[in-house]
DNA sequence: CGTTAGCTTGAGGTGCATCAAGGGACGTGG
DNA sequence: CCACGTCCCTTGATGCACCTCAAGCTAACG
């Protein structure tokens, strides 16, 4: 849990609006700005999907959970990132603040307007398309080639550097790459061991052979 | 590999159109009938995407393939069912037909129409929906759960009774779920077993005890 | 009635999970 | 400024679920 108190989120009542340039692929919100403290919850299975969501600063994960409690991590959203969309009237995953985070958020009705045009399935089809991927990891990648490959996913969404800052704990990868926090944990010190990664602090990784992480994924 | 020569694909010239009823998520295709035979691919990876299919009949099946040959099944197609809608110019993911299969073939343009409305991104989210369910089978259900899943799933796309023939063979299954053929085997012969499930011929399977799967599964 | 492709079954190995301690960083209070 | 607690990460030892390798079996088909 979050080491301070919960923040009640914090709605700021300036209207605020996405500052992208509107590329075809840019989904255009218009919304309030609300700040969510770390741990806390954005939205949980079953609740209304009557809102979306755009990150802009912070980090957010969404999954989905067993009934004993394994916790499958659907995918984590970085700034510029937009989630929430739903198929139907009830949310099937649950979305929770990774750090201090803060949001734009919409009514569903704006990102279903037919002025969007192509954006929203085409967002609908590049979450697709990454979940995909996370299935072929999931199914028939080893740890080693799990972790490498989040690892260069995330350097690439973080901006295309060979240095990068991991949002999240090692558990939330843990439950991202279908793995156990001690597998991670061992993975990563092994690649740094091999010289793969160098490790600043636990969260801050370079990669000093980006290539051979990539041969690991094929 | 076949046990029949490959068919070339047969292409009917009859202006064939989909028969549904016009619900609003269902995706109205024009286009012509094409025949494929038992594992002849429909498209690979990496071809251009100008088409999209419905199934008329037969299964189809869609996958991704590592450089050492691994592969991981992304979905499963029925009767009815529309894929092939991509993102990008190129195919990400291969496509097979699993049995002698007939398929209604449209341009991608007719699809991407404004005039079919939400059905497209409705669409874009079901798969998406279908992708985060079987991300969370693979990273966190055993065999055993990964397989009453499947059965439950199946079950209910083929229209919902408590008797089922499965499409495809056990290797598909694997591959789907993440296993090899010897697991799911040995899983399908548990189940049968313990009163799970009657089996009449390898593909012919009775959910005797569909609660007690559901359970399974959580 | 032989051939073959796919399924099942068995024996043994292994990659990752589990269980259990130890760090190390950070914040808090004395 | 240092003692102390807490949280998270790391490391070690052990176990097991599933994989691998290797035969059999069954059914469909010529």
């Amino acid at each position: 849990m979050s080491t301070q108190p919960l923040a009640i989120a914090r709605t700021s009542y300036t209207p605020a609006r996405s500052t992208e340039p509107s590329a075809s692929d840019e989904i255009r919100l218009v919304g309030l700005t609300k700040s969510f403290g770390r741990d806390q919850a954005i939205y949980g299975e079953g609740d209304p999907a009557d809102l979306v969501y755009k990150v802009i600063s912070g980090a957010v994960r969404t999954f989905r959970v067993l009934a004993d409690g394994r916790r499958q991590i659907s995918d984590f959203y970085l700034p510029g990132d937009v989630f929430g969309v739903e198929l139907d009237a009830e949310r099937r995953s649950g979305a929770e603040a990774i750090s201090e985070t803060v949001l734009l958020v919409a009514r569903r009705s704006v990102a279903e307007d037919p002025e969007q045009g192509q954006s929203l399935w085409r967002h609908a089809l590049r979450q697709l398309r990454r979940s995909q991927d996370q299935a072929l990891t999931l199914g028939r990648r080893s740890a080693s080639e799990r972790v490498a490959s989040f690892l260069l996913d995330l350097a690439e969404r973080l901006g295309g550097g060979d240095e990068l800052e991991l949002p999240m704990s090692r558990q939330d990868m843990a439950d991202y790459l279908g793995l156990t926090i001690e597998t991670v944990s061992r993975t990563v010190t092994q690649m740094q061991g091999s010289g793969l990664i160098g490790l600043a602090g636990c969260r801050h990784v370079r990669l000093t052979r980006p290539g051979a992480l990539a041969e690991l994924c094929e």
